[in-house]
DNA sequence: TCTGGGGTCCTAGGACCC
DNA sequence: TCTGGGGTCCTAGGACCC
């Protein structure tokens, strides 16, 4: 068997470098940006990280420490972000012949069949300038036999300069080295919890973990985690996916900018979420059958009484359709509903999907009307907001939604606003 | 006063069936 | 009163990721 060979590429504090692309007269300043309602940092500029601003850290306890270094903060505008991914992205396709996006900001390369022709650093440091030069993003790129090595490769490259931002781990020698310098929580895969029971055992380097006989791991822990020991020992356990698997459930869910205390202004903000839902739903192509709606109060609050709760339900046949979803959570809502408590969140989700046309209903079940009118309306109103911004939308959304969240530090729509285009003076 | 959103996978346990 | 074993499907919850 032909050994692997993998790529992982991932841009250099993206949102925060997003936002600095269209400001360069904050080339030096310290960045961060927010998450939705302004709530906590999401991602810090690399001046911002060097002053100890932690990821995740709510904004009201930095603020002071924001303020003293001339911090500068912005809310999180998807809008770009979306857009600058995008352009990384369709530029990686030209480099290598297999892309897998992995997320918003990182992608793995299939580098199998170039592997023995080309120099893998040399193709590194070009992934490297291109990116730069055509979109103005830095990247770094691990080279490893497995995805999880090639993590622990792009770290690497991040972590220590003079590695020119490309680490090529392909190397046993090397990827043993690496393994006993990084301490386990570093391992993808390895989160708070099983960092915990992995130091218990005594195991506090990756190299630890790659030395452990996976069957003991197996026993104790995972398939997972022993997954990931015999990715660290550089057999490939997880494969490219290089496109991506259609999605088995849709979330859509806020925390609101104000406390909700009243139950139309819920059923306002339920109702948006039904709607953003069925449209990802009719986007990815697909119906669903099960919905679940579930609202709670803020779980960070002592004074507040606590109350979360969820309800679900199973439509009669899978739909795409707006309208029904909105009946069915409406139901849903009236059955969750508590008077006098102070909500701070709630949501909606899709699922039980399936393929248009092709749901088999029951031997005694009504037989399957779908209009075609029906799908034709859902259609014009996708075309509308897609093309034109929000258009038209159900009067149960409601028109002002006090409960939106909070964006006060948005930055403009650069590259998606015609009339928001940066202007070269 | 102020603490995000959207996903995946795996496991255990219960219900049900033969 | 005694009372098996094995399989499937579903759901809830826990863990992880970015």
């Amino acid at each position: 068997m032909a050994s692997h060979v993998f790529a992982l590429v991932d841009c250099n504090n993206f949102y925060a470098s997003c936002e600095k692309l269209f400001r360069p007269d904050l080339a030096t300043t310290p960045v961060v940006v927010l998450s939705n309602n302004d709530g906590c940092v999401v991602a810090r500029s690399k001046e911002a990280k060097k002053l100890g601003i932690k990821m995740g850290v709510p904004l009201f306890q930095v603020r002071d420490l924001m303020q003293k270094h001339g911090v500068m903060a912005f809310s999180s505008n998807y809008a770009l972000y979306a857009d600058m991914s995008q352009r990384v992205m369709s530029t990686l396709e030209q480099l290598a012949p297999r892309v897998e996006v992995y997320s918003i900001d990182e992608a793995f390369l299939d580098l199998t069949g170039v592997a023995h022709c080309l120099d893998l650093t040399a193709l590194g440091l070009t992934v490297r300038h291109t990116i730069q030069k055509w979109t103005g993003m830095t990247v770094c790129v691990g080279i490893a036999p497995s995805k999880t090595l090639a993590k622990l490769a792009n770290h690497a490259a991040k972590t220590w300069q003079k590695t020119g931002g490309v680490v090529d781990l392909t190397s046993k020698v090397r990827q043993r080295k690496l393994l006993g310098l990084l301490p386990v929580h570093e391992v993808w895969g390895i989160g708070s919890k099983l960092t915990k029971r992995l130091q218990q055992l005594g195991m506090d380097t990756a190299l630890q973990l790659a030395e452990a006989d996976p069957k003991f791991i197996r026993q104790h822990f995972s398939v997972v985690v022993e997954r990931t020991v015999r990715e660290l020992n550089g057999e490939s356990c997880i494969d490219l996916e290089e496109v991506a698997p259609t999605k088995k459930q849709i979330v859509s869910s806020r925390a609101f900018g104000e406390r909700i205390t009243d139950k139309q202004q819920m059923h306002e903000a339920i109702s948006e979420y039904i709607s953003r839902a069925c449209q990802k739903l009719r986007k990815e192509q697909q119906e669903a059958k099960h919905l679940t709606v579930f609202l709670r109060t803020s779980p960070f609050s002592d004074k507040d009484a606590p109350y979360s709760a969820s309800k679900s339900t199973a439509l009669d046949a899978p739909s795409a359709d707006t309208r029904v979803f909105l009946a069915k959570a409406t139901q849903l809502l009236d059955a969750l509903w508590v008077n006098g408590y102070r909500y701070a969140k709630a949501g909606v989700m899709l699922a039980d999907f399936y393929d248009p046309g092709v749901y088999q209903p029951g031997l005694f079940d009504e037989p399957l009307v779908q209009k075609e009118s029906d799908q034709k309306l859902m259609q014009l109103m996708d075309n509308l907001n897609t093309k034109f911004g929000k258009t038209i939308w159900f009067a149960s959304q409601g028109v002002k939604q006090e409960w939106s969240m909070k964006r006060e530090l948005l930055s403009p729509a650069y590259t998606t606003n015609w009339k928001q285009l940066p202007i070269v003076k």
